[in-house]
DNA sequence: CTGAAAGCGCTAACAG
DNA sequence: CTGTTAGCGCTTTCAG
């Protein structure tokens, strides 16, 4: 910087003032401004991001943290939040948890040591209370992605998982004639797998339907959680017609196991998962599931981050619920 | 840390001593040490990373850029990678370029503006020349994908596609008999499009097969690509019988359109693809393709930058020579 | 073994 | 409208 005002012949501080986005306040002769960034074309000077975020106490920077980043539901939410970021000249850092409570500290210790002006972030192992007491702490603006989470001190984008879930299971009893179903949730209660649980709870006891025992198996987030979980399902005496996996991985796996092991769908089992990714048309039968807009729900993530960031927003956590539909295909 | 050094009674460098990694040739009373250690934990500080970059001009972070977040070949590459960081305490920037310019170059830039450590990428529409000026100006170690780089200034770790193209090509002639055989490239010939293509285009020569017009299409380097690819070669008079995808993802697409306009493969359309996804297992029939072991180049990319990185080799760019082998599924 | 002090590259008062 | 100056929170000489 010292050598850009030398050759446009100034201060550092004038050459600062062009360059430093924030700083309209101060009014530059158009002369001035034209020689100093013709000498920061001329050396071809980029801002130091590092000395800058010391000083403005700003980074320029997000983090995003993601369960699995080989889960295809993340990957139009990372990119539109991505894009998002982009265009207002910000980075992101990106972790992966893999659904580990000891990566998803390590996250939080990262960004604490490593100040970003916001973060999104889907956790799954994570208390309320951890989350409240490190927005607390750090006074970083936090939203996340899930109903999972009590929305005290951070924003929530979330809450399709017990409707969306009652929904489709409902439909599966009323519009399919199912009445054994079985339902594919998570290993240790993680998120969202009990309140898709519920969901699929509920409309079995309004429709007066016994959920038998081993029609709830808990399974790991992935394609081989559910092929795991109908192997389990096959080995049943009296297995359900229909099975409904708490994510669309899940539910693909259940398929691809059922069709190897020579059983037809949706003859043999009906599946349906929920939300939509790539794979789910990949596979035959389409997956019947519960579609929610992901490249939106990134874009809203993002934005509403942003109000906080800008400051436009403060003071306690909101909640914005999705919105869904059940997209029938031929898994069902 | 002033907090620090005042609750422990020593000045604020002694805290630094203790607390910085690095500074091991000062040696530090166990008695002090302890004092600070105690202090650290009771106040819960963390070290601010802006200003230890800002001053060790070192940001403990690396960056990587890939082509595309949605193209599973990336996925263990980018968590194998964020593992060796995680050991090491490096963070990881990623950022997805799409593969289009704009964004390479923009990548180029914000590691330039915000530096970082190390660079791992995957290059697709950079010149060797932009790249080598880059490495000029910034000093940043970098890493690239792929064998489609020249590898003067960085490091590559690739040099599969011609060769197992070759392989591939050669097979689905000599061992499977097919005379009429498709290449789906990339649009803008872009790589790894080329490599591959000549691959293919060496095979079909030294088995002395003629390449009519309309063999060789190029498409997006996504799922759509193939859909559209496999949907040309339909259109054609005479289509050929097998087709060679030069990427996993555009192999499938063009399975999934053909089933969906009533063909089958392999009876109708052999069709075979460049590297393993899960997607190439869930569709039917599972993909025949060139498998790599891509959590191993992913550990291989970052164990090879953090050696530029610590310092441990300098000079010329090397090249590292992947693996592969031919993995026979149901569809050739 | 420990403290004082300089400075990494920038921004933002404060003067003028 | 522009220059001077004081830090942001650390690390690392230089003294002692």
């Amino acid at each position: 910087m010292h050598d850009v005002a030398r050759l446009a012949g100034v201060s550092q501080s004038t050459v600062s003032r062009v360059l430093s986005t924030s700083t309209s306040q101060v009014p530059i002769s158009e002369e001035t401004r034209q020689k100093i960034l013709n000498a920061v074309q001329e050396l071809g000077y980029q801002p130091n991001m590092t000395a800058r975020s010391l000083r403005t106490q700003r980074s320029q920077m997000i983090a995003i943290m993601i369960g699995d980043i080989s889960n295809a539901f993340y990957h139009p939410i990372v990119r539109a939040i991505q894009d998002v970021a982009r265009a207002r000249d910000y980075d992101v850092l990106i972790s992966n948890s893999d659904h580990v409570y000891e990566n998803e500290r390590r996250f939080l210790d990262t960004v604490l040591r490593r100040p970003v002006d916001g973060i999104v972030m889907a956790p799954h192992r994570l208390s309320t209370e951890e989350l409240d007491q490190f927005i607390l702490r750090s006074h970083i603006p936090v939203i996340a992605l899930g109903a999972q989470v009590e929305h005290t001190l951070m924003d929530v984008v979330g809450g399709t998982s017990e409707p969306a879930t009652y929904e489709a299971v409902a439909w599966l009893i009323q519009e399919k004639g199912h009445r054994r179903i079985g339902f594919i949730s998570t290993i240790d209660d993680m998120p969202p797998g009990p309140a898709r649980c519920k969901g699929y709870q509920r409309a079995m006891l309004d429709a007066g339907l016994s959920i038998e025992p081993g029609y709830i198996l808990k399974h790991a987030f992935t394609l081989d959680g559910g092929r795991h979980a109908m192997h389990e399902y096959l080995a049943q005496p009296n297995p359900p017609t229909a099975i409904f996996g708490a994510n669309a991985l899940m539910a693909i796996g259940a398929i691809s196991e059922a069709q190897a092991l020579g059983y037809r769908v949706p003859q043999d089992f009906a599946i349906m998962g929920f939300d939509d990714i790539p794979e789910a048309t990949i596979i035959h039968p389409h997956l019947t599931t519960v579609v929610r807009n992901l490249p939106e729900i990134g874009v809203q993530l993002a934005e509403i981050l942003f109000e906080r960031i800008d400051g436009e927003v403060s003071g306690p956590g909101r909640f914005f619920q999705s919105k869904w539909m059940l997209v029938e295909r031929g898994s069902v």
